[in-house]
DNA sequence: TTTTAGCACTCTTCTTAAAGAAGTGCTACT
DNA sequence: AGTAGCACTTCTTTAAGAAGAGTGCTAAAA
């Protein structure tokens, strides 16, 4: 347990950190703990023997370790209400009417993104009880035929077939009719395999070209389950922070936000906003990532801001709070 | 006019360049044009009069200018068939009957940006020659409906409506009758002002909420005009290339890369497959862009490859024409 | 027992110098 | 016209020294 001197130092630590981005001296930090360089001196090396601080070289001042930071973000950020400006520029979001869920998600985190010089991601992800409204199959030509699929949430998806003969018209109506009898108030997860026990044994004896039109209902629908959406804001942003000054650096951080795995790595199951520092982060060792997970009836996704470890966590936890909660509120 | 000895050293200077990345020497070249480095030394001294060649610095080899590059990729770059490995890994792509066409399209710019380490970019677009093919309204819940449009080139475009007030079943079918029925086969382009003109009138009268219904449509189509999806392949493969080696010349292809007007900057209108180099390419000084314009009965768009000046002109150039023309084949 | 002053020491950063390499332009010769 | 030779320029690398920042430790003060 640290004493009080020892939080204080911890904090001033890293928020001067924040601010400049160098090493923090001790002679820097007499005033504000009205004691000698000396004194401040033993508690640094003591809040390094706990592994909250390290020094770059042996005798440079410190900078906080991961675990000073999730000291600090865990015992020391007082609960921060959003700053009177951040909030201004939110709400111009939130008060707009016209916005979609998803327009209003990117938006506000291009917000965020901008003022604070971090990188923004949306995943969205069309929740999983969506249930089938409609299902609809057009023509378009010959042997081409577009599967329409609709659910109750109102996310549409479409898949072009190609089809290896032309199909008659009234075949494809028949079908369709069928396939919405059957179908209409399926949960999408269960449609697959509804499609494949219950109505191919009944449809495949008079529809010629069955087989096709069931594997294209099929990938229209697994872009519902499958396909998450990964929406950058401001990938550029964090390469301003001094952090990334070397080549090497810079092309390490894009080509992560390249990678193809980067769902895995930013998706957020916890429902709080969560902070994750450095290795910690999954994702790469010199970032922080602040996110969490929005829910509302028609779909839910993860929304993350990725900063240096340097990172302002007060002002950015207080955001994405902020987000969160006026997203569930008002798509809810 | 270069005598055939200098457009030889011009061509050698620029073959080594491009493998070597570093200026290149008198001495290098003397076995190969069967002279003495001083003689090297006197025609290099005329190119570079003439702008073809640059120098680093006072005492350096010759770098090929951008006008270098020019002469060399209009006069000097034997028409090349595209070689047989690279032919090979793109046929797989056009012997596969499943794939639409964004989907070949994109595979085959990520196949060649594998294959060469550049950046590739595919400016998708619906073409403008769509004609609606149908129109739907899908409510799903009391005040909202989904408005869908489908054209005959297959394409599907939908639009979220939240609607002020509940809207009776009977209008909303209704609507949506008329609308197919005075907008079927009409031509994308054109239906904004049919909407406005023709239907507005007549239907303004017995629907409340028309305007509401009005504006979604307008967005919705909107969309097919407007929207130009970009697609990068390989955003970071560039950054490889030794030319950007330090962090700010990273830093601005990254942003370029990331900036709004990057369509305007790749669009391409002419036919043919250009070539593009340094100040030439609108995008960038340091790079050059080999683009085409791509032309099917449903779309049309560009597909481009990035890559330094120091490019392998010919193998790009070669995939591209080939890419090009089975895309335009394939999918007449 | 805690705090402080003082000092030697370490490591970084900046500047300068010197040595080596690469390659040119020019002159004079073939 | 082509070539050999050489002085000259510039870049790159390495080394060395000086200045600056900040530490850890010791011993004294509170």
């Amino acid at each position: 347990m640290l004493s009080g001197r020892q939080e204080e130092l911890l904090k001033l630590v890293i928020e001067e950190y924040i601010k400049s981005a160098r090493p923090v001296g001790s002679k820097a930090l007499c005033k504000k703990l009205k004691c000698s360089s000396a004194t401040v001196r033993n508690e640094m090396m003591l809040l390094e023997e706990l592994g909250y601080l390290e020094k770059t070289h042996i005798s440079s001042g410190r900078i906080p370790s991961s675990s000073g930071y999730r000291y600090y973000v865990d015992n020391l950020l007082e609960p921060k209400e959003i700053s009177g400006d951040d909030m201004l520029k939110l709400q111009t979001i939130f008060s707009n009417n016209n916005l979609v869920l998803s327009e209003a998600i990117s938006k506000s985190l291009e917000i965020v993104s901008d003022i604070t010089n971090y990188t923004s991601v949306v995943l969205g992800s069309a929740s999983k009880d969506n249930n089938l409204m409609k299902v609809e199959v057009v023509p378009i030509s010959q042997n081409k035929v577009i599967a329409i699929v609709i659910t109750d949430k109102g996310i549409v998806e479409n898949k072009q077939i190609n089809l290896s003969e032309s199909v008659d018209q009234n075949e494809l109506s028949k079908t369709t009719e069928l396939l919405n009898k059957m179908l209409v108030g399926t949960p999408i997860s269960l449609v697959p395999s509804k499609l494949e026990f219950e109505i191919k044994p009944i449809i495949s004896n008079y529809v010629k070209n069955y087989e096709v039109l069931y594997n294209a209902f099929y990938e229209a629908l697994s872009d519902f389950t499958n396909e998450k959406e990964v929406r950058f804001t401001g990938k550029t942003n964090i390469l301003k922070q001094p952090e990334f000054s070397t080549v090497d650096d810079v092309k390490n951080i894009i080509s992560k936000f390249e990678s193809k795995d980067i769902v895995s790595k930013i998706e957020e199951t916890g429902n709080e906003v969560k902070v994750y520092i450095g290795e910690n982060s999954e994702f790469d060792d010199n970032v922080a990532v602040i996110k969490t997970k929005y829910k509302t009836k028609a779909n839910e996704g993860t929304i993350a801001i990725i900063g240096p470890k340097r990172m302002e966590y007060d002002r950015v936890l207080s955001m994405l709070e902020y987000i969160k909660k006026h997203i569930e509120e008002k798509y809810e």
